[in-house]
DNA sequence: TTAATAAAAGACTAAAAACTCTTTTATTTT
DNA sequence: AAAATAAAAGAGTTTTTAGTCTTTTATTAA
């Protein structure tokens, strides 16, 4: 089990698949994604229709149609595509899964766990899908071997 | 979805209530511990035979009979039940769920994400069963409302 | 204006995780 | 030895997540 569920996985990878591929105004369709990021298509293709419906990814249907990501969605942080698909629980919820757990009400692990969860979420929440796909262009990362 | 999976949290709420219950030699049954940790009851049974398998918890049947830890198995670090129920991926695997993703094929979230999981990994580690329930013993920390 | 293209939508199936119920086995107390 | 107790084991069901397949709708180019 991850942190984030495979849809989330798919999702992000997906995110920055299109943002590097689509930097010049260009789209790309959902085999060469699917096949970029090593998912099932028709899977993703659903996933896809949700981020598209929720404005986080463009898309554009016939000849030479495909998905892209316009100047305002590459300026989003990551946060709002983890958000979109997982909801906001990764960032809040207890580490023990308990309902009550609080500043008032601390389980065994709440101090510690804040700690760890919410440099997780300075992080998606301070990156920008842009400066994720960066590193892609310059090659230094790769979302296949 | 959590870090852990549901079963997992239920494991480590068990084994602190079983800890912070037993610590003067005597047992606790399962109908005690479910109630105590707030989880299905037949559930939670399946979980502690694992762990009673794996000796993080010992059991006893019969009268009188139920589950505790011993002195070995206060000083184990909580990553051994993590571990044991849902397996090291959480401290080694990719945070975008690649297989291929490594220092020398990283993905984009590699670098900051091995930091955080570093940091969840040696929290686990360093913390033992008994240094949690500690905190369940001062009544710092709770399991319920 | 028709054919081709590609995403959107809908209706599924498969697998995994979570949870329940019943029976069996071991232990202890009377 | 019998009755009571409590975990172990087995065999399920339900729910959620993941994944597939087919049809429809929109767009473009010939």
């Amino acid at each position: 089990m991850g942190v984030f569920s495979k849809t989330c996985e798919y999702a992000i990878r997906s995110v920055f698949f299109i943002a590097h591929r689509t930097a010049s105004g260009n789209r790309v369709g959902i085999k060469e994604i699917a096949n970029g990021i090593d998912s099932p298509e028709h899977f993703l293709a659903k996933i896809l229709q949700d981020l598209s419906r929720r404005g986080i990814v463009q898309s554009a249907k016939g000849p030479n149609g495909g998905f892209y990501i316009d100047e305002r969605g590459l300026k989003r942080p990551l946060s709002e595509v983890v958000e979109a698909v997982d909801g906001n629980s990764i960032f809040t919820g207890c580490g023990l899964g308990l309902a009550y757990c609080s500043e008032t009400n601390p389980c065994p692990l709440h101090n510690e766990f804040k700690a760890i969860r919410n440099q997780l979420k300075d992080l998606l929440e301070q990156t920008t899908i842009a400066d994720f796909s960066e590193s892609l262009n310059l090659g230094i990362t790769k979302l296949r071997k």
